[in-house]
DNA sequence: CGATGACTTGACTGCTGTCAACGTGCGTGG
DNA sequence: CCACGCACGTTGACAGCAGTCAAGTCATCG
């Protein structure tokens, strides 16, 4: 199993241990060492910086940064966004524990997108070069990051579908459907978690007025479909909010 | 340049050369060849499958279909889409010459969108366990898919960008400037192309309903941005187009 | 030349954005 | 411990953009 030995553990000021390799972490069956070896996962731990967590609304990269790593969520979540020319913000994705930040950069050289903490957030971060170095004496490496790449493409399909069509109140639904498949496959609640977007991220994400979001969840829970109080939410009837999301549920579907 | 000697070569019956090889391919540029030593590309040009043309209408892939090869247009165009569970299909992206359609399948051993001509295409079908195995020998090739895998993602987010918020307006204008721009690199004119898809498959794209692009392409050509007649798009303005298209201009960008 | 499908144009309705005011919870500081 | 302020969220009124339904025009092909 390839435990390290406790004391090469760091603990950080605040108390995290930074140096959890991924054969310990709870995330490694959904994060890049899916099918790595474990002789083979000790390599890739080398070249993992665990950095100090990140306060909320403290950003991982601005757009325009040099790319240089992507960065796997270890807890905590974070969106990123673009800004358009006139200013306005828009939010392109949240992220996980287990999701990996950063792939877009890869074919740019540069970030285009932000990346900020919604909330205090752990990440690993994986130079890329390194990483890319290490993939081609680890075949399954490059085959692993392809395989995360095509889902998150696909999840992106998903949500294009979503955009282009739906209405207001299956935009909100499937997104909730997404948001509750992503904790279930995390071993957290599906039918109960918090959101720790805020509605204006929900909003501009789904392409939604605030206000709209704030009359679907008022609506959804007249219809006896979810409880919200704040930002936690309860899911009371899945299969209705299915329904009403309409076959795009978000990821791995 | 590794041309291959003329006596290999197969014409179809339409007459089309079904085995130009990489080297030779007006397309390579753009293509998966890109960063391939020439030496490594006949490799390359081994495992690759170029097919018959695929009639306008046909399917190159549907829905369920396993997945053993993800496909690189060589001419003509094609489109993806999705049914949502009441029937109703969803278009996923659109795919000319130099793009390579079914990445999003290799996270889900299965298609989970179909792929049909726009018109009469030309594709070249690369087997997926040929090409990463040889990617174990070739370090590059792997290196370039991600790549070519981060751009498209790059892209889709963008078109979420286009879809989360903008007006109908701003989604065609968006939608037009990519294509252009998408010509361009190909060699074609940017300024004057025709649209291989119908108004329908625009509008399902965008999530807007065909009248609404047809009105929309009525209003485009009253203030003089452009010209339209059928299919035949002239961009009169393209500055004004992009203006209106907000940063959100499309792949590649 | 007629049939068919693609596209356009018009009238009307309704969803959702915008503007505005108000409520609520939380953290800060007295 | 309480009061205040601020950010976040909710609710209401209204208007406009875009969807829907319907009819009509145009091009292509047999």
């Amino acid at each position: 199993m390839n435990r390290p030995h406790p004391s090469r553990a760091e603990p950080s000021a605040d108390g995290a241990d930074l140096r959890v390799a991924c054969g310990d972490c709870s995330l490694n069956a959904l994060c890049l060492p899916v099918g790595i070896a474990s002789e083979d996962l000790a390599e890739l731990d080398q070249i993992i910086r665990r950095r100090r967590p990140i306060a909320r609304g403290d950003h991982l990269f601005v757009c325009g940064d040099r790319f240089r790593s992507i960065y796997a969520v270890r807890s905590g979540s974070l969106k990123t966004y673009r800004m358009t020319e006139d200013g306005r913000e828009q939010v392109t994705g949240f992220f996980l524990p287990g999701e990996i930040v950063g792939f877009d950069a890869i074919g740019h050289g540069e970030h285009r997108c932000a990346a900020r903490a919604l909330e205090t957030a752990g990440v690993c971060e994986i130079p890329f070069e390194e990483l890319e170095m290490l993939g081609e004496r680890i075949p399954s490496l490059p085959k692993q990051m392809l395989r995360i790449m095509s889902r998150e493409m696909h999840d992106d399909h998903l949500l294009l579908m979503l955009l282009g069509k739906r209405t207001a109140d299956e935009r909100l639904a499937a997104f909730l459907v997404s948001l509750s498949q992503r904790f279930g496959a995390r071993g957290y609640s599906a039918s109960e978690f918090n959101l720790s977007m805020s509605r204006v991220d929900i909003g501009n994400y789904l392409g939604l007025a605030v206000e709209t979001v704030s009359r679907l969840f008022g609506r959804l829970q007249e219809q006896g479909i979810l409880e919200v109080r704040h930002r936690l939410v309860r899911l009371l009837s899945p299969a209705h909010l299915r329904a009403l999301a309409g076959v795009a549920t978000g990821p791995y579907n």
